[in-house]
DNA sequence: ACTACCTGAACGAACGTTCAGTTAGGAGCT
DNA sequence: AGCTCCTAACTGAACGTTCGTTCAGGTAGT
């Protein structure tokens, strides 16, 4: 389907450290701004040292992509496998969704810079690494919630609206003067929630062509 | 309050049409990977004439920032200085925001990537220059659609929904197959609308503390 | 002796930037 | 009208630095 390679040979503790701090810079800087000395540098190593594990740069961005996109797409399944009421699944989906994208800045970054590339095959493995199985279950979750909904439509929603919130973070601090950023997204969840629950249960306003 | 230099003195017509390829070229592919060559190709100059108009390279970013963001801020108020019904200022205001991030990729890139770089200096122009104004606008809005609610979440809720989901629009195409973008959209727009309509009216879950 | 891992030094290319010199066009004077 | 003077705009060539990458050689464990 992607022609994107995705059998992973397994790797080396050396060549695992050395994505981990791959993907750290990546994420904070950017593909072209971070160089194989910079990268090097933070791992106490040599430029040369990393062309025995990796052929080139633009491989070693692409592994550290695999390692960091491989991870969490397990993760979602053990929040909404529980048989909870709808209302209650989707609580813990939006506070899940919510600290997976501020905890984990690295993952978070990667999958946005990505976004703004547009790279073809490489959303490809971000669409099927990371989104697809998330997304699959929020839509059957929405669609349990609220069968009169466009259930795809639902799932993207909520994932906009968590995604795009905890981006615009920074941009709030400075408009609403929040400093307690924590408890400032456990507000926004609880909000999240309600604004979904009630704005998808309430009738569909059939045929409102915009 | 900000550090930043906000009075810009006016522009000649050639600086003007450096900062729009510059602009261009920044939002497509970054800042580090954007060279001074490449834009004086972009332009049909040599790298030297462009140090007659700018100091250096990060000068004319910024300069292309603040072109960019001068603009869009007034265009809103039109959009909601009518007396509308609050619902019906909704609906216009969401198909606004939708069609502004989609169709002026520009701008929408580059207040992505200055929410990655997170410099602070950069963020509160941004804030100021881009989100400030329709922030308060939709705060507004927010208050007489849905006074019982906290209005700068509920307005911030709604930039992040649109911001969100037209991010995660090549994702989707993917996901759903879905290929017609325009139509998508407004799809989605009317799905925003009516999610925000009725989750805010619904009577709010007091003390629901997560 | 073989392999995996690494080093120091270097390669050419591209980077941001500088600079002396050239061009074009208008203002002021005769 | 012609002439000088000035300035903005630009050019070609070069500067020192950093870039991604290569390579001959070295070290340590099996």
């Amino acid at each position: 389907m992607s022609s994107v390679d995705l059998t992973v040979p397994p790797l080396s503790d050396r060549k695992v450290s050395i994505l981990e701090a791959a993907a750290a810079l990546f994420a904070k800087y950017g593909y072209a701004a971070v160089s194989i000395r910079d990268l090097a540098r933070e791992i106490h190593t040599t430029p040369a040292a990393l062309y025995h594990h990796f052929p080139d740069k633009g491989a070693i961005y692409a592994a550290a992509l695999r390692h960091v996109f491989s991870d969490p797409a397990k993760a979602l399944e053990t929040v909404l496998k529980g048989d909870d009421a709808p209302d209650v699944a989707l609580e813990r989906l939006i506070v899940w969704l919510t600290q997976q994208f501020s905890d984990n800045p690295v993952l978070a970054r990667l999958v946005q810079r990505e976004l703004l590339a547009g790279d073809r095959d490489r959303l490809s493995l971000l669409t099927e690494d990371v989104m697809a199985a998330p997304f699959r279950e929020i839509e059957r979750l929405m669609h349990r919630l609220a069968p009169a909904r466009d259930a795809s439509l639902s799932a993207a929603s909520i994932i906009a609206l968590v995604m795009g919130y905890v981006q615009l973070t920074p941009v709030l601090e400075v408009l609403t003067g929040e400093r307690n950023t924590k408890q400032h997204l456990r507000d926004f969840a609880a909000h999240a929630k309600d604004l979904v629950l009630h704005g998808l249960l309430a009738q569909p306003q059939p045929g409102a062509h915009i």
